[in-house]
DNA sequence: TCACCTTGCACCTTTGAATAGT
DNA sequence: AACTATTCAAAGGTGCAAGGTG
């Protein structure tokens, strides 16, 4: 076991400048020693930490999501992302700032994606609607960020931006790439890990943050026009696809991608205050408007969407307050809650010390248990070991929970 | 026929090496 | 000599559209 340890820590070492060597580490480790009988179970233990209590990071520690408008934005479409055989990157970034870690304590930033359910979805008749079972995940991609390990000051200095991640359909290509399939629904996850070296890496305390403002359906060609009229408008790399701005004289040829029969992405559509397509936009709301809310359309209803909470498929008694999201699979009622304190500044906490905020945590709303505890595996209310988020119980903006 | 995927393309930004300036 | 600023070409990130696939 020694020696395999070894072998491990050596592998993994490497993997600071290459994730591909790292990832290989710790699949060989894994192989080592398995995890579980089911082969698709969600590595979050990647580092072999499999047998014992795994820490969580202080509860101080705060990550909060960049660049969240925009986020919202596209999360209020339905967001869509680009998968390719070669590798396509995440827009828009995943970008985060970090607070309140040991100044002086090594972290490793680690990124991965998770399928949302157990769905494989279609687009038709400008909705999302489940057209089947998902295929199986494969799991032990996951992204390094290059400054990986640095000390918690290093991190706390700036933002930190995950742009270089790529996702591809194809597991064949570079084993850097994070492996999707098309036409599901994933959401990332940003891991913490305090880790001085690769040893420590497997054991050391580990927190994982989740936006849901981030959650997307891959796809292989967008399907929502408005996602790709979006991209267009905020990507820099698609800046040749914009529509000219006027006013301003063009010595070039009109575009033939410019000839599209699209309607434009006109200012005034979306609320920068309150992060949602206008009602009066018929464009946007004609997303669903033609059917009702059912359990299988992906589509919804956020009173507040800077507060999206997810519950059950309690869907009619709430509809007449309701407004589109096509992210969301189920009515929210979140105005009959207190809305916590991380939602109104985009800045999210990893723990919840006002009780009242504990509906809206998953740490205690999968666990029933204070963060630190650890959770029995056999309870419902355990972290799902296979990181998906049943639409059932999937209710949070983030949350930070500890792996076994 | 259909839904989805692949490929090559034009257009763009980013990157980094070479060069010029201080 | 050392450092900074500028230039420029190559690399690579975009969505589009046509064709391919099962």
């Amino acid at each position: 076991m020694l020696d395999d340890n070894h072998l491990f820590q050596r592998a993994a070492s490497s993997a600071y400048a290459s994730m591909a060597a790292f990832t290989a580490a710790a699949n060989m480790y894994n192989s080592f020693y398995p995890t579980s009988t089911n082969t698709n179970m969600d590595p979050v233990n990647y580092f072999g930490c499999t047998d014992m209590k795994r820490e969580k990071l202080d509860p101080k520690v705060c990550v909060k999501l960049e660049e969240m408008d925009l986020w919202k934005r596209f999360y209020s479409l339905g967001n869509e992302m680009i998968i390719t055989k070669t590798g396509r990157r995440l827009f828009p970034n995943f970008r985060v700032s970090v607070s309140e870690l040991d100044p002086n304590a090594k972290y490793m930033f680690l990124l991965d994606i998770v399928p949302m359910d157990d769905n494989r979805y279609k687009y038709h008749e400008s909705s999302w609607t489940i057209s089947g079972k998902a295929e199986p995940h494969i799991y032990g991609r996951y992204y390094v960020h290059p400054d990986s390990p640095q000390i918690g000051s290093q991190w706390m200095k700036q933002s930190i931006l995950f742009n270089k991640v790529k996702v591809t359909n194809s597991p064949m290509q570079n084993p850097n790439h994070i492996i999707l399939n098309s036409m599901h629904r994933y959401i990332p996850r940003l891991h913490i890990v305090e880790a001085s070296d690769s040893y420590s890496m497997r054991t050391g305390p580990l927190s994982t943050f989740i936006f849901d403002e981030t959650s997307f359906i891959a796809v292989t060609a967008y399907q929502n026009d408005q996602i790709t009229k979006l991209k267009i408008n905020n990507n820099p790399f698609a800046k040749g696809f914009r529509e000219p701005t006027q006013g301003k004289k063009s010595n070039s040829k009109p575009l033939k991608r410019l000839q599209s029969s699209l309607p434009l992405d006109k200012p005034g559509k979306y609320d920068e205050n309150l992060h949602r397509p206008y009602k009066s936009d018929s464009s946007l709301l004609s997303i669903n408007s033609s059917s009702p809310p059912t359990q299988s359309t992906m589509h919804a209803v956020v009173a507040d969407s800077t507060t999206s909470t997810y519950l059950d498929n309690s869907v009619g008694d709430h509809e007449q307050d309701s407004e589109i999201n096509p992210m969301n699979f189920t009515t929210s009622y979140n105005h009959h809650h207190h809305h916590h304190q991380f939602s109104s500044n985009s800045f999210y906490s990893n723990y919840a010390s006002d009780p009242s905020s504990m509906i809206y945590n998953p740490a205690y709303t999968y666990m029933g248990t204070p963060s630190n505890t650890i959770p029995s595996t056999s309870t419902p209310m355990h972290f799902n070991p296979y990181g998906r988020y049943p639409t059932s119980v999937y209710q949070t903006n983030n949350y930070n929970t500890s792996f076994l």
